[in-house]
DNA sequence: ACATTGACCTGAGAGC
DNA sequence: TGCTCTCAGGTCAATG
């Protein structure tokens, strides 16, 4: 699930839990999602330390600690947060466990190993280092910034909203719904867009992620004239109600309507 | 030089 | 029931 609109929402989720609570211990349940550092480098730098504030940039999670350094947390694929009381069993998949002194845990949980843990002095150092583009709901990020991002390329606009170092934090989903919602054929050549289409285009992107974060990420509370609760094979478009159809790009399936995205 | 594919992991679900 | 195959919301290195 993680995209930017789930990892705010998680982000959310530490806000309410385990932020400002003193970490009394820190187990690793596998060593190689830690990025560049070891199981003791992370202990000693964060045990007796707490979660004091967060930030969050495209897909990567920041929490801040009382050095002023940050652990950066990306879900790959399959991550998610959970925080629980009882301590005899972790979720399963859990790969790193934080302990409060509250008797609260913290389970940075992942089935699929491709999610990661890493330490940073500055996030902008770190976002630099990965070659992130601008978030993309980054208030700074305008039409103007929109259309350098997407623009410059002979990809898909499709490949071009998921490429992280053009505009972080959209992945294989959200693009679908972006585009279905500026009615944008995802194999339309990122170049040939018209300045209409790019203004539209940017329009939804803002609209879309905001959507989904004030409908928690859950499929289920976004609105009627979505297609992301409609992600399967013989589904009906809300708008036309012609079938949905499917086809890879860049290796991932997209989504979309023939007949409302055909250009 | 740039864009696309395969490898990395661990399942879940479909089909036989 | 159990086996095999395909696919999954991400990224990076290798390939064309």
């Amino acid at each position: 699930m993680p995209e930017l609109p789930d990892v705010e929402v998680f982000r959310k989720y530490l806000g309410k839990t385990a932020l400002c609570q003193s970490i009394v211990k820190v187990e690793v349940f596998a060593e190689d999602i830690l990025d560049d550092l070891s199981q003791k480098q992370l202990q000693s730098q964060i045990e007796g330390h707490q979660f004091e504030s967060t930030e969050r940039h495209g897909k990567y999670l920041f929490t801040r600690l009382s050095d002023n350094s940050w652990i950066v947390f990306h879900f790959g694929m399959t991550g998610y947060f959970d925080y629980f009381k009882d301590a005899d069993w972790p979720p399963k998949h859990t790969r790193v466990l934080f302990s409060f002194d509250n008797g609260y845990h913290l389970a940075f949980v992942l089935q699929r190993k491709l999610g990661r843990l890493a330490l940073t002095e500055h996030i902008n150092s770190f976002v630099k280092k990965q070659g992130l583009g601008p978030d993309a709901l980054d208030k700074s990020f305008n039409l103007r910034a929109f259309k350098k991002a997407v623009t410059g390329t002979r990809s898909s606009i499709k490949s071009a909203l998921m490429n992280q170092e053009r505009i972080a934090g959209i992945g294989n989903i959200y693009s679908d719904e972006i585009l279905f919602q500026a009615r944008l054929n995802p194999k339309a050549k990122a170049s040939r867009l018209s300045n209409q289409g790019l203004k539209m285009l940017f329009r939804a992107v803002k609209e879309v992620l905001e959507t989904a974060i004030d409908s928690g990420a859950d499929p289920r509370k976004m609105p009627q004239h979505y297609l992301l609760p409609r992600r399967e094979r013989g589904a009906k478009c809300p708008i036309c109600h012609g079938e949905i159809a499917t086809m890879k790009i860049s290796g991932r399936t997209a989504y979309f309507c023939p007949k409302c995205q055909s250009t």
